[in-house]
DNA sequence: CTTGACCCTGTAGTTACTACAGGGATTACT
DNA sequence: AGTAATCCCTGTAGTAACTACAGGGTCAAG
């Protein structure tokens, strides 16, 4: 059996788990990531359990979690989990995306009707123009 | 009747269009509001027209317009308004709003059904983090 | 050895704002 | 007139989440 310990540089973590290269140091910043151990070059050593870490950063991303409770999560892994909080991060995030969504729905609703109001044809008078000319007070 | 030129400073201007004092330097820098007369002080004096302009900048980012679009209807009003194009900004920016609802739908829809997997208790077993730990291949 | 790709750090850009600092100007009140 | 509070000016920098570039050192393959 093959023990030998993979080790990653900045690149192939980033090519492993499918980010720029640049946002593997964007999360070190942030301090999501380690700073890894080094080279004598100064190269970022990365390992298994980096890779792991950063999959479960995009998956989080990809769940719609903002970078702050990424990083609670990530607290937790590695502290202790608590699933009561982890639900209570989800609900949240769950309220907060409702939220943008009904935005978004009210936005691309009304624009709609008004759009529909154009002639679409090549004149100077246009429905859309005039309701955000519309005179104030 | 009264057909004195009103006209506002700033934070005046701001304040009747219902925006950021700094937002009115914002959208001067990019090119939405012009950069208007000054006093001999230096202090930013608008008129009417600019509170017009202004209202409709606020609208048309009420409608999801982005500044770049917002700027091309500026441009429109400024030269000739063609009703066709008009349409044709608006269509696609519907477009555009339902391509980020549909994601966020998704996105909500898929983090629903991870976070309705959790216990919801003070415990370490947490289907949530295990969904974001799942192991790589 | 050479070359190309990689790494390092630092800086800055994207979108749409928003806030702060230092210093001058204005306004209202005494 | 003096004073204090508020406003304005320009410039700078911060927010979220990245992404790109520059100059210079390092590594690996031919």
């Amino acid at each position: 059996m093959n023990t030998k310990k993979r080790e990653y540089s900045r690149g192939a973590l980033a090519k492993a788990a499918s980010v720029n290269i640049e946002t593997v140091r964007f999360y070190e910043q942030k301090g999501l990531m380690p700073n890894p151990p080094r080279t004598t070059a100064g190269y970022r050593r990365y390992s298994q359990a980096h890779l792991e870490r950063l999959i479960f950063i995009k998956r989080a991303k990809e769940l719609g979690f903002q970078l702050e409770e990424t990083g609670k999560l990530l607290s937790m892994i590695d502290g202790e989990i608590d699933c009561s909080t982890v639900q209570d991060i989800a609900l949240a995030n769950i309220e907060l995306i409702n939220a943008k969504i009904a935005d978004l729905t009210q936005i691309r609703d009304s624009l709609k009707e008004t759009a529909s109001k154009c002639t679409g044809e090549h004149t100077p008078e246009c429905a859309l123009i005039e309701r955000l000319l519309t005179p104030v007070v």
